[in-house]
RNA sequence: GUGGGCGUAGCUCAGUUGGUUAGAGCACCUGGUUGUGGCCCAGGAGGCCGUGGGUUCAAUCCCCAUCGCUCACCCCA
């Protein structure tokens, strides 16, 4: 027996059944990214590793143990794309896009790779969409970025959202704060747990995202990161506040916050629904004011935030949900094999006035024929029998009322007129 | 990578304390109407009961393994 291919572990189809909602999440997304002012983007799904490495972080889950990477023929390391600041970054160099104007504002949106184990609202290819905006390192930037995010969650119906807030200061004060914290966790090292003792040397910042009781305990009275912070970023923090504060969005002040992802300076933030289980971010983003620079480029100031559109659909209660999205305007019933040719022109003008035309390709029972006419929620059906396509005409009848006339297939154009969907 | 739960029809699920032809609802097909949909009625098709092995006179059911799905840990969108 010949054993059956299935879709990768991690993978999935999305089925014509649920292609509806998919357009309806990309329509809006586009709608609100346009009111912005951000325009697409579109990059390669894979990229050189180094891409990766040298942006992400080394040390970070996603590069050290959910790429996938191979190498090509020539012995390079190529990677499936584990996320998309790092080639819009790429291209915005390449390209050399801050040289065109000083204010590039971009939005993304297409399918990543990432090698976890998959559960609800986490996928091995899913997808994200997300907006870049390139030149300015002002705190209304900041505001204009999560505004946009929210007015996106918003158009599409979400609430029980919670905004999350923090900034991390330039590199500099990272760096103080980095000393601080692990001044302050060198008597508990041992208590720690293995994970976290590693951290301590590689990048103890994330310590303070355990989960773990009793080194929340112990993280409880660790120093904040926001004392650490210089006095422009402290100034530029809380300007993006009052900006939130002033389109009235609501947000929380959360100083161990910490993202996964190397780049971010300043500004990060998380939106994350109660709606989901355990993969509750919807989105989450911050400024990344030296990632230009870092990967070969000029120092451009930068800030964007990623969201994740399985994630949304789940938020939204429709990732189950049935949501057809075909429009038959008309259905072409045909009886009679030797006018097949006549039913096909006909069918042809009518989709050139405009209409969305099914024909009946099944040679079906007329029972069946008009069965599938009513399924397919068409307003008219055309039949097409021996007798109509003798004496040149068509029967027309209106599904909603049950009327139905004769016409002759000479009138066409008084047909179409005539024609109400 | 680690742990829990679950695999019976296209879908949602019954079921057998191990016993002959494994069921329901929805969906599908045909007929009731020699050329007319929805509603109704009658009938039909569709299952290696995830896969492999073991115990047994007998396994969809019990045991083991394996694969798949799923939820959670980790981490993230």
């Amino acid at each position: 027996m010949t054993k059956l291919i299935r879709s990768i572990k991690g993978t999935y189809d999305i089925l014509p059944e649920n292609s509806g909602k998919w357009q309806q999440l990309e329509s809006t997304i586009r709608k609100i990214a346009g009111q912005f002012a951000y325009e697409e983007i579109r990059t390669p799904i894979f990229e050189k590793t180094d891409l990766f490495s040298r942006s992400v972080g080394t040390e970070t889950d996603i590069i050290s143990k959910e790429m996938y990477s191979w190498a090509d023929r020539d012995g390079s390391s190529l990677t499936l794309r584990p996320e998309l600041t790092a080639s819009v970054v790429r291209a915005f160099i390449q390209h050399n896009l801050g040289g065109k104007a000083p204010l590039q504002r971009l939005f993304y949106m297409g399918p990543l790779f990432r090698r976890e184990r998959p559960q609800r609202g986490r996928q091995r290819q899913f997808h994200q969409f997300g907006v870049e905006a390139f030149g300015s390192a002002h705190p209304e930037q900041d505001g204009e970025i999560i505004s946009l995010a929210f007015s996106l969650l918003k158009a599409l119906g979400l609430s029980d959202l919670s905004l999350n807030l923090n900034s991390i200061g330039s590199p500099e004060c990272r760096k103080n704060y980095r000393n601080a914290l692990q001044d302050f966790l060198r008597p508990f090292l041992s208590e720690l747990s293995e994970t976290s003792q590693k951290r301590f040397e590689t990048n103890p910042l994330r310590i303070l995202d355990t989960k773990a009781a009793h080194e929340i305990e112990i993280i409880q009275n660790a120093p904040n990161i926001t004392a650490f912070l210089t006095e422009e970023d402290q100034s530029h923090f809380e300007a993006v506040q009052s900006f939130l504060n002033a389109l009235n969005i609501p947000f929380i002040l959360d100083s161990k916050m910490v993202r996964g992802i190397d780049y971010y300076t300043r500004t990060t933030f998380e939106i994350t629904s109660t709606s989901l289980g355990a993969q509750d971010a919807l989105l989450g983003g911050g400024r990344y004011d030296n990632l230009v620079e870092d990967l070969g480029g000029k120092p451009t100031p930068a800030i964007g935030f990623a969201a994740g559109m399985e994630r949304i659909l789940l938020a939204m209660g429709t990732m189950d949900e049935s949501t057809p999205i075909n429009t038959t305007d008309i259905y072409m019933v045909n009886l009679d094999l030797t006018g097949l040719s006549v039913a096909i022109k006909l069918t042809q003008s009518l989709r050139q006035a405009g209409f969305d035309v099914q024909f009946e390709t099944l040679r079906r029972s007329m029972k069946a024929q008009m069965r599938e006419a009513n399924r397919s929620g068409a307003k008219y059906a055309f039949i097409l029998g021996e007798t109509e396509i003798q004496e040149k005409t068509v029967v027309i009848k209106n599904l909603n009322s049950g009327e139905q006339e004769t016409k002759s297939i000479a009138n066409i154009d008084e047909i179409i007129k005539n024609l109400t969907i």
